[in-house]
DNA sequence: TGGAACGTTGACGTTTGCGTCAACCTAAAT
DNA sequence: ATTTAGGTTGACGCAAACGTCAACGTTCCA
């Protein structure tokens, strides 16, 4: 038939969305109680839309930077309603400024982390050239152009101990 | 007579630490619950040198950065001993290589997040000058209150609810 | 016909990072 | 002598962000 499943009407299952962000169902489900996500209903199954797909996105890019969920939740809220009360987009505004205020600020304390991190990998090097060069795993830098892609393999989260 | 008090011998009470970082003298005391500060004593009180000192800038910003309290006391342990096993410090290296891939993504992420709050931020200049000029605070910086996160109303200004 | 595979809703548990008392000491100023 | 302004140690409380069951419903498929 003459319908084409292009990429935009695609729908995604909760557990694929999981293995593409690296996140748990229950994490989704969470986000969901908490008024971040608002997927579509297929009896009781969740549907997620391609739209649910970019809130997600943004949601896992707000984590990553620091912000809460609630934090995440209002920034949300303010960009889908570009009408409505313009006091309330005034005080949009004036937020959001102030979060770009503070995001300049870790940058700035992201860069002085990456140095000082850089400069202790460069000493621990030569300590152990001198001491014990068999431990040098040869490995003197970041493969470049290779962003670390987690390379989803398993559905289970493996964790760090 | 000769001493001088130059600044390397200087100490810092509690309370000045924290007007200082704005933070909490719970929050130091915290710290050095979980191993991440060691300030002398005097008596029962705390004296903090200026090393602390040091210690606890490195403790803030790696907050700010997202590290959790556990990695800075890693972290700065493995700063402390540059000698001892070498395993460690191998395993140390590796660590601190991963940390900074980490720490480049996150640049990323700010920077992405910092584009997208600025140009709703336009947008919503445009929105607004055009339906309520009125609301413009003409303030295209930030303007009040520090930038310190949660709570800290022990000894700060004090806090909307 | 039944058992994987995938989904659902509770509900309780856990860790982190402190806030918030309470009860107490102690040196300096009044 | 007593208030005041700092400091101290517990101990309990709490919100965020899920993890971890438990108990249950579908659908496919051999």
């Amino acid at each position: 038939m003459g319908i084409e499943l292009r990429r935009p009407e695609r729908t995604f299952s909760i557990r694929q969305l999981c293995l593409e962000f690296k996140c748990t169902p229950r994490a989704l489900r969470f986000y969901e109680d908490k008024g971040l996500l608002a997927p579509a209903r297929q009896g009781l199954n969740r549907v997620y839309s391609y739209k649910d797909r970019a809130r997600l996105q943004l949601i896992l890019r707000g984590k990553r930077v620091g912000l809460s969920l609630a934090e995440i939740r209002e920034i949300l809220q303010l960009y889908g309603k570009e009408d409505g009360a313009a006091a309330q987009n005034a005080k949009a505004l004036a937020k959001f400024r102030a979060r770009i205020v503070v995001f300049e600020q870790q940058r700035e304390d992201i860069d002085h982390a990456i140095a000082e991190l850089t400069s202790a990998c460069a000493r621990l090097e030569e300590l152990l050239a001198e001491t014990h060069p068999e431990l040098l795993t040869a490995e003197p830098a970041v493969a470049p152009g290779v962003h670390a892609r987690p390379g989803a393999r398993d559905l289970a989260v493996a964790k760090h101990h």
